[in-house]
DNA sequence: GGCGCTTCGCTAACATGTTAGCCATATAAC
DNA sequence: GTTATATGGCTAACATGTTAGCGAAGCGCC
């Protein structure tokens, strides 16, 4: 169930177990409680995110947007430029680096935040009731294992020479 | 690091912690290790799930192929039509049932597959020695517990009366 | 058989993800 | 100072995510 689909049929599952796919489930399975709450005050998921972001730091820049959010730099482009149209936040260039940039948020966008912000909270105690709160700690334990353990590189598998899958070799 | 920018700056973390956001890190940091052996095929992250999907079950409708690999309905369109065109899979009507489709996958993509699943394997098996045999297992069964719970319905909280936030208040 | 209702895949419109590469600026090397 | 190199944000091109809604096909009811 939420699937975003809508329907609700137990569905075949896959005999392979797969890590990233199980990550995107389990975060689908949460978001999708709090997606009403974003969308309902016009607001998308990148969006949220980033003013959630701003508001811990008063002011960002791009890289570190990009960083913290997990958004690409080209998508954060294109995402500023329309919540700079939507009045929400501005860009400004650094004067002693010409290159940089520093993204703050609006009045506006602040009074959005205040609003926002609590309804999450309130949204976040009810689905750590749901879901249990041993079962929330446990999940924060785990994936901060996954993300903030310090291992050596991965190594990487040496790949085959590529071939030309697209000729039509019938 | 292993974000895709690149480059591995020590950044700023965020004070609140974060569900969703963490999953999507997590997968990431896994993501990041198979993806290139996927686009060294010509494939994309969705084109190898659902390839693999097929794999499994020999056929599969559009609906399942949704469920199973986390893709909406009208993305699938796309990947469906895009993976037609490159004569990876065939779509055809069910003749009972005009609406239904049946998805398969050509001689061609089965050797792709044949080829690029060993692959994934080996990779993995690197991964789960990167991270800890144990940390594995352990993610597994919180994951498990996460999606496959049975739990009630999860309740919304009530959202306030919509304001014009697009609205320029100053 | 006609009627309302549901299901299925689809289109449309927009936002974002992903890769490659460009351009201006800053920095280091000479 | 001039050159080479690196950095930061950006554009371009394509694939996918997300929401709303459409049209045809099946289903149940009368």
């Amino acid at each position: 169930m939420c699937i975003r689909t809508g329907i609700v049929t137990m569905s075949r599952k896959l005999a392979y177990r797969n890590l990233p796919q199980l990550f995107l489930r389990a975060r689908e399975e949460l978001l999708c409680h709090f997606r009403p709450i974003i969308t309902h005050f016009g607001l998308t998921e990148q969006q949220w995110r980033i003013l959630r972001a701003i508001g811990e730091y008063e002011q960002l820049e791009p890289r570190e947007i990009c960083e913290i959010c997990q958004i690409l730099s080209p998508s954060l482009t294109g995402v500023l430029s329309r919540m700079e149209d939507m009045g929400l936040v501005t860009r400004t260039r650094m004067e002693e680096d010409q290159r940089r940039v520093i993204v703050r948020m609006t009045p506006k966008a602040e009074k959005l935040v205040a609003e926002l912000g609590p309804l999450i909270v309130e949204q976040y105690k009810v689905i750590e009731q749901a879901f249990g709160p041993e079962l929330i700690q446990e999940l924060y334990e785990v994936m901060d294992k996954v993300i903030a353990a310090e291992r050596g590189p991965i190594p990487q598998i040496k790949l085959p020479p590529r071939k030309n899958w697209l000729a039509d070799e019938s």
